[in-house]
DNA sequence: CTAGTAACTTACTGGCCAGTCATTAAGCAG
DNA sequence: CTGCTTAATGACTGGCCAGTAAGTTACTAG
């Protein structure tokens, strides 16, 4: 009789759900990874209770599993609208870089790794869309550009494909690291700008045309 | 009365136990993961009770550094120790990437490298483990052999821990794309030593000196 | 104000599995 | 053969957690 009742305990919010789920749902994936993540810390950081999950999905696996999937559709819509950008080709290689390492230290890079990783043979429609539809259109993309500054003579002459594949394989590992830096110390005292700045700067060395003097050691 | 006593239904082998067990763990956290291992399997692939295994490890995690110790710590010791008896930088440098490429190549690295980017978050201590006595011991010695490598003026100058790191980098994320090479169509066509040869140019030529004609800085 | 119902909660269940311990049996010494 | 030591077993326990369902509350239509 002493309170006036002002707010709810909870609202009714049906449409907000499956969104509030699926965010607080990919920050304990990637936190944790699938098998360690428990139901109940996805409701908390939801802000509702565990059975509220399951009026939205079937199982954990399915949870999962849509987590991916609106994420991948993210990512290749941010990409796509890299790609419409600079005919320059070292312009269009630093917005990729900026672009692809801001996706790579969002919360979306490291569940996605862990379900290639370690669950793509438990989902394999997924697995052949993730690498037609992300994996080979990046690479070709990359190609090109890096094709496009060999013409220019900015970068050395060099198999454009191996190219690409170095550059994927410096920015994959690093943001792996960047996710656990807190395991990973080498990574900690690093910042985010910095290790970008590292990573180009190796990766054009690596590519910087020959001097015209050669010189070799054994 | 009927059956002659041929065989008995075990037999004492302490000496050889541990070996088998690690054996066994090894295997079942490569194809599981670390926390979906089951003890029960464990024993089983090894051959005895789970009750064993107790007698010779405190608890799984015990078990699991103990498979970490002997399978990755051994390798670098002994990359310590031929570091220490080749003082040429690049002759060493050239050693390692061989062997760690050899390394990375078997069985062993694709269960690690998942356990870690899954499941060690999981467990701090672990972790700790894992930093101190695999990665930062690794790093330091590539980074000593960069440093000579830049005091003799094959390299340039650079911060050889970054330089370590990219060298890692290169390698780690081509060992996973190695074993995954039914899905990653780009390294399928590209021979294992073709593979090494374009890390280990792609690397040398990062770090090659700005000018040919100034190589001669001590 | 009052049902009615959809949204949400909470307390519970059942299975799984790391770790334990009382028991069994291999192996050996005398 | 006998008795002792200890390697090894396997049934058991206790806790954890995905999934469930009965109960509760917010909202709404009349």
């Amino acid at each position: 009789m002493s309170e006036i009742a002002t707010e709810p305990r909870w609202r009714r919010m049906p449409e907000e759900r499956p969104r509030q789920i699926l965010d607080a749902a990919l920050s304990v994936f990637a936190e944790r990874g699938l098998a360690a993540a428990r139901l109940d810390d996805i409701a908390k950081l939801a802000g509702l209770s565990k059975g509220t999950i399951y009026l939205y999905f079937a199982t954990k696996e399915d949870l999962f599993r849509e987590v991916i999937r609106t994420s991948v559709i993210a990512f290749i819509a941010r990409a796509e609208a890299f790609f419409e950008a600079e005919p320059d080709p070292v312009n269009s290689l630093n917005a990729w870089m900026e672009g692809y390492w801001g996706w790579l230290r969002s919360p979306v890079f490291p569940a996605m790794h862990r379900l290639v990783n370690t669950e793509l043979r438990s989902f394999p429609d997924l697995a052949a869309f993730y690498t037609t539809e992300v994996i080979e259109r990046a690479q070709r993309l990359v190609r090109e550009m890096l094709e496009r500054g060999m013409d220019a003579g900015y970068f050395r002459r060099m198999d454009p494909q191996v190219a690409a594949r170095m550059l994927s394989s410096l920015f994959v590992t690093h943001a792996m690291w960047y996710h656990q830096r807190d395991c990973f110390k080498a990574i900690k005292d690093v910042g985010d700008d910095l290790l970008l700045t590292q990573i180009r700067e190796f990766f054009f060395n690596a590519m910087r045309p020959e001097s015209p003097a050669a010189s070799q050691h054994a």
